[in-house]
DNA sequence: TCTGGGGTCCTAGGACCC
DNA sequence: TCTGGGGTCCTAGGACCC
């Protein structure tokens, strides 16, 4: 079994791509108030800097790297390659994410699997990996199993390579902390720490039904097998989807229902169109609410048949707020679809199903503007999103929300010539009793 | 203004059916 | 009158992974 992991691959692919952060620390993730890491590159990481620490953490330890939002499609693409390049050596490889990946080299065209055979092999296709990407390293590991390889491939980052010689699994991971097993995050090492257990060796010497008393049925039996290096899991190249979703995290805690309902039918719409797309549509509608104090919650809601209708999704998804009480504020906000089912569009041609997306309801913004609002007239407003107006009164304006991000508060950058406000333009969906001019 | 977004899998309780 | 057991589906929450 053979693990490739691209080094730093989001921060890289920066880099390639942009000279002048060559040598330079690069940080990309989220960039607004309450981002985190996703990549940091080795110059970052030199001070400090880790993925999912707050993008406002890294900017304190290193001012002075580039903080970058992430270009998903140059990612995937370098991604969409490397994956070529590899299912080029061997039929079964399983992606694990854009940037790692199995390789069953029992497949590969190899004559025998015997170490230096192995350790060439994984060398040239590290060089390839170069080559094919511009220059972007990776960092392989190789052994019997999914488990060993992949524990292998974190030994000599960045640009290594580390072949485990059938036998020597279980030294190899004695002296190592729990933690290299996957599965075991802080919460089972936590547990296990409490009852004296560190290491792999550690664990190795607790009895089955001790472990599944510990940490349940599946961790259990699971921890058992991987202490003693014992992972007969195959590699699978094709999974199926099981669940479609799409959150939001707010720079500003949102305390508008209003808001709210119209934040979860854009995201239901966004929901529904990627199931369309994919040609899915799943039966349980699930909302997802992170309150002020990060308290998480859900509420789900299955149907008898599948759905890929945004206006189904959407009903469905803000009919479950009505719930939930958000009185205290409200951080995130997510829809998800899963029982995903293939689902076969009756006409293949004909009428491509393009939905109408459920309209946004609107919301009404207090503003500080002696502006005349005609309805219909943008509103650009980064820090409320963008939408359109919708109706207004003395002092208040209703804007019906496209792209709204934060909750609506005083419009304090709303001037009477404010460059974000463009001219009017016709209101849809149309509304004749909506567009008389206020 | 500590704490992302897209996922997967597991657990536990209750409803319901046989 | 009191008490079954197994199986499936649904819901809510949590751990974990990259």
């Amino acid at each position: 079994m053979l693990h490739l992991d691209l080094d730093a691959f989001f921060a890289a692919v920066e880099q390639r791509d942009k000279p002048s952060l060559r040598g330079k620390p690069v940080v990309v993730g989220g960039v607004g108030g309450r981002g985190v890491v996703s990549t940091a590159s080795y110059e970052a990481r030199v001070y400090g800097v880790r993925s999912a620490m707050s993008t406002r953490e890294a900017r304190s330890r290193c001012p002075h790297a580039a903080f970058l939002s992430g270009r998903f499609h140059a990612y995937r693409e370098t991604s969409r390659t490397v994956m070529g390049l590899l299912r080029a050596a061997s039929p079964l490889v399983e992606p694990l994410s854009l940037d790692e990946a199995f390789v069953d080299l029992a497949r590969a065209d190899l004559p025998d699997l015997a170490l230096e055979t192995v350790t060439a092999f994984a060398e040239d296709l590290r060089a390839r990996v170069v080559e094919a990407t511009g220059g972007l390293t990776a960092s392989v590991g190789v052994g019997t199993s999914k488990f060993i390889a992949k524990v292998a491939s974190d030994l000599d980052k960045p640009d290594g390579l580390v072949v485990v010689a059938p036998g020597t699994e279980r030294d190899l991971l004695r002296p190592m902390d729990v933690r290299v097993i996957p599965g075991v995050g802080p919460a089972t090492a936590e547990r296990l720490r409490r009852v004296g257990i560190h290491t792999v060796a550690e664990l190795e010497s607790v009895s089955e039904d001790e472990m599944v008393r510990l940490l349940g049925n599946a961790n259990g039996h699971w921890l058992y097998s991987l202490a003693r290096a014992e992972d007969d899991r195959p590699v699978v190249a094709e999974r199926e989807a099981k669940s479609v979703s799409v959150e939001g995290t707010y720079d500003t805690d949102l305390t508008d229902r209003r808001l709210m309902e119209g934040l979860l039918t854009r995201q239901a719409n966004d929901v529904a169109a990627r199931l369309r797309k994919s040609g899915l549509s799943g039966r349980t509608v699930t909302i997802k609410v992170r309150l002020h104090d990060f308290t998480t919650l859900s509420r789900s809601s299955t149907l008898a048949s599948p759905t890929d209708s945004s206006a189904t999704v959407a009903r469905l998804a803000r009919a479950l707020l009505t719930d939930l009480d958000t009185s205290g504020g409200v951080r995130l906000l997510g829809v998800g679809v899963s029982g995903l089912a293939d689902w076969v569009q009756e006409d293949l041609f004909g009428e491509t199903a393009e939905e109408e997306a459920e309209p946004l309801p609107e919301v009404e913004v207090p503003h500080h503007s002696r502006r005349t609002w005609a309805p219909g007239m943008d509103v650009e407003h980064t820090e409320h999103g963008r939408g359109w107006v919708w109706g207004s009164g003395r002092g208040v304006v209703t804007v019906r929300f496209e792209t709204a991000v934060t909750p609506p508060g005083p419009v304090r950058s709303f001037k009477d010539d404010d460059p974000l406000l463009t001219p009017w333009r016709p209101p849809e969906p149309a509304d004749p009793a909506a567009s008389e001019p206020a």
